[in-house]
DNA sequence: CCAACGCTCATACTTTAGGGTGATTTTATA
DNA sequence: TATAAAATCACCCTAAAGTATGAGCGTTGG
């Protein structure tokens, strides 16, 4: 049933094929086509199948789809006591160790600091913020701080 | 000119249509056509200028573009109202500037964007910014950022 | 069992941050 | 007006941050 709808213009357009054959055909028999009127009979034929797939084009190519991102801001009452938004947390999907060290990173650590707070090389702490700050969509650890605090991830 | 490039589609279009008259007109002359092909001939050309008619359609019509709007959540942190600790700020004895570049490094900018913001040079940001961690005592921005805000120096 | 994922670490490289020093120009104020 | 503080900028250098890529290992879920 879907298949018929999205094919519907192909089918009008067959339709409409069919009829204009037969109306010629049908005037073919009727004034038996004059040979010096076959120019002019060509050229309408020329002008109407045109027109058609002018329309048949019209009809069936897709639109483009252009994708237009609204932010819509959501403001969070929070008064005194830290409330995870846990919500906003999911979302960006981190793992624990990269929340870990975001919040190290909130507290003003060096990745150094970090790593030898988690018993971790330097190395693991650089790609745990490179994943970090691609999960946040950010480019600087202070980006990333800033916005995990607008978003309660981090006390 | 430019004219001439705009209507590129329609002069092709133009050529075309005349080159296949003058097909036409010379296979009717060669073969004389014979009435029990005269429906295949006509098909032919009804064919050939559907054809003629998509492909001009689109190359003229310009491409639909459909707009799909995407919501995208931001939470923001509303902690009601800020209260600056001028006691600590005053204490710190922070310049004008100084404080500009602190409250720009909080919202996460690099030294080159505060520059640009400020519309000032990068060495004179990082003057800044070294003076600002004297003294507030700190080595890193990311611990410049996290003692203001403790200190509700900043928002 | 294996595919996917998270965690760990390494190497190599580029960019940004920060320190030190010095210089010029405003600006406020004693 | 002299002077100190603030503001501006430059140059050089080191440290830290960040990117890209790849690899090994352990857990987990279909």
């Amino acid at each position: 049933m879907n298949r018929l709808i999205k094919n519907k213009h192909i089918i009008i357009y067959g339709i409409l094929l069919a009829a204009l054959l037969f109306l010629m055909k049908w005037l073919e028999l009727r004034f038996i086509v004059i040979d010096n009127a076959l120019d002019l009979y060509v050229g309408a034929i020329a002008v109407i199948f045109t027109a058609l797939g002018i329309w048949l084009a019209l009809k069936l190519s897709r639109p483009k789809v252009n994708t237009v991102q609204v932010e819509k801001n959501i403001y969070i009452n929070n008064t005194g006591n830290f409330i995870c938004n846990e919500a906003a947390l999911s979302q960006l999907n981190l793992s624990r160790r990269e929340l870990e060290v975001l919040q190290l990173m909130a507290d003003g650590l060096s990745n150094q600091e970090i790593a030898e707070r988690l018993f971790l090389s330097l190395n693991t702490i650089k790609t745990h913020s490179s994943k970090l700050f691609e999960k946040m969509e950010v480019e600087r650890r202070t980006q990333a701080v800033d916005k995990a605090k607008k978003l309660s991830i981090i006390a």
